[in-house]
DNA sequence: GCCAACGTTGGC
DNA sequence: GCCAACGTTGGC
């Protein structure tokens, strides 16, 4: 079983919103690094829900993989904002999975707690610079340090 | 295959 | 709203 962290901007979809839906597709990516990792996913990953471009960034759920990587339907829809005039069904070019609500954190285990764990997180792609992944992998010492300071 | 221009992400 | 980082695009 592997683990995994998921960004949302949580005015476009919260943790919230997903604890109210249940079941969400984890579409709309469109960069091939994030696009790789969905496509590792198996189901029951675990997933870390985490909130960007708000006022306060971190993880504040925990959520899981409900199936495995299936074709993004918004690419090959016309009127999306994602649609991608390069991508055909028979040759897809973005991947989703579906995502599963587990739970809320008890509080936000803010990005600024993470960096001050830098050392004890070891290499995580959140905290290296730059960073600009929606979708990226979680060791499972890097998943028990994170849940640990809930 | 290089690289400048451009667009997007995301913290602050 | 600003800006650094960095991925993508397209001309050559």
């Amino acid at each position: 079983m592997k683990y995994w962290l998921v960004k949302s901007e949580p005015d476009e979809f919260s943790i919230d919103a997903l604890k109210r839906v249940g079941v969400e597709p984890w579409s709309g990516v469109r960069n091939y690094q994030a696009r790789n990792y969905l496509r590792q996913m198996k189901v029951d990953d675990g997933v870390l829900f985490y909130h960007s471009s708000c006022a306060e960034p971190g993880v504040v759920g925990v959520a899981k993989v409900a199936t495995a990587a299936f074709p993004d339907p918004t690419q090959f829809d016309l009127r999306s904002d994602y649609h991608d005039p390069k991508s055909s069904p028979e040759e897809p070019r973005w991947f989703a999975v579906d995502v599963t609500f587990v739970r809320k954190l008890k509080r936000v285990v803010a990005l600024d707690e993470l960096r001050d764990l830098a050392d004890a997180l070891g290499d995580f792609a959140l905290i290296r610079r730059g960073n600009r992944l929606s979708v990226l992998p979680v060791t499972a010492a890097q998943w028990k340090t994170i849940l640990a300071l809930e």
